[in-house]
DNA sequence: CCATCATTCTATCGTTTCATAGAATAATGG
DNA sequence: CCATTATTCTATGAAACGATAGAATGATGG
């Protein structure tokens, strides 16, 4: 019984293989493709909403060429599909699980890795120099909103917002944020947020408008979370 | 910033690198971490509770030196931890969450992998030649208890039926089965389980015990799961 | 202290992964 | 049909991974 697979060397191996070790083999192609920072930085993107390679390339930080070869193992391993636009080719998460993958990894990394504690701990640095900004929780947003208290400020790139945004949410991406100051309300408390927990962006979102006055704090969540949490996206 | 990091590669990379990167880097260790069959052969192993090197080896089906390598990288990654008892290392799972994590890459890469379809397929296919042999769920499983109508049996060895079980579950381990037939009540519906919904342990038993006439199904899932859900153990 | 047992460490070899550059393919608009 | 644009494919070299065998370490029990 010699199965067809993407390569020689597997066909080898598999041969006279339990079906047991068959389905872990399968199950580790899918912990491979989680197994890279750069595959990670793509799902990342990608959960904010479907991109053509361009785009995630760019936000990834990578070439295109190199971007395709890892969207490629992506699709390889069920957690993208792409389909055809014209010239280019969109690219989408399989699953809305993947979301909740990542962030159980995530869970699990920060409370079992030191180095990982250490990382987090240089992500929020800077918050604690201008005096104990704690995150925003979920359950505290909602409550914010609830009484018309604060204002929800997206920080993320345009296109990421218009492919789905927290409800009442307005959109200034960070690199024009002090050209367009008006879009904020001086009488609410302003939370920004962006893509994840580890996005910079509204961390550096919170430093600029902290320094011009504002009282704003960042969400402690992204886009992401909130819609596979099942909550409502505009 | 020059980082003290597990090899001079790394260090290299990861000067002048993103915190962001960095920490999806550091996440990508634990993805690396489940990217290889075997390395989730032991934790499955881990999932039944703690167990030296030796035992782990063997059910894993890897030479000793090979499986603590394997240990090795785990434990790197966070996902076990080690602690010498006389000669003996006994590793175990740093967090209960880790078999919700492997279980909810399970149910991504069964909806978005057709191979795995095929794969699971073939682990059914011998119940269906014994005709429609529908898993036992975890609802049916329980209410069955309640009504007294069902007996359950574990078919895993011995020493992980004894780190942990589920409540008034008989052990018969597989090898042992036939010798050991009076243990089973014969006028109740008997329900086998094993290590979880990949383990061939409980399809195998039920196939035996239904040659010999017995009234017998499988539990869809296994002990780690029971257990991961907050159910009782014994 | 020595012999034993369990495990880890080290060196090695073959295979795989990753990034890069450049060629090939596919859709579009003249 | 040709030039352009977007993406994928192919070949290459450097680094990492995985299995093996044998040496080294660590605890135990005489």
């Amino acid at each position: 019984m010699r199965v067809k697979w993407h390569d020689g060397y597997r066909t080898f191996k598999r041969v006279n293989m339990s079906d047991q070790q068959q389905l872990l083999d399968t199950l580790a192609q899918v912990g491979r493709a989680l197994g890279n920072g750069h595959r990670l930085a793509l799902l990342e993107r990608l959960a904010q909403g479907e991109a053509p390679v361009e785009t995630l390339a760019t936000t990834a930080g990578l070439t295109v060429g190199n971007a395709s070869q890892h969207l490629q193992q992506l699709r390889r391993a069920g957690l993208v599909t792409a389909s055809r636009a014209g010239k280019q080719m969109i690219y989408r998460l399989t699953d809305e699980r993947i979301v909740s993958l990542m962030g159980l990894l995530r869970e699990i990394a920060e409370t079992n890795l030191a180095e990982m504690e250490r990382l987090v701990g240089q992500l929020f640095a800077d918050d604690d120099a201008h005096g104990a900004l704690e995150a925003v929780t979920r359950d505290e947003l909602m409550a914010g909103l609830e009484r018309g208290e604060v204002a929800l400020l997206d920080v993320r790139p345009e296109d990421e917002y218009s492919a789905g945004h927290l409800p009442e949410a307005i959109n200034i991406p960070l690199p024009v944020l002090e050209q367009m100051l008006e879009r904020l309300p001086r009488d609410k408390e302003i939370v920004a947020y962006c893509r994840g927990p580890y996005c910079a962006l509204s961390h550096e979102a919170v430093q600029r408008l902290r320094q011009l006055g504002y009282r704003v704090r960042r969400f402690e969540e992204g886009y992401p979370e909130w819609k596979a949490a099942g909550l409502p996206v505009a």
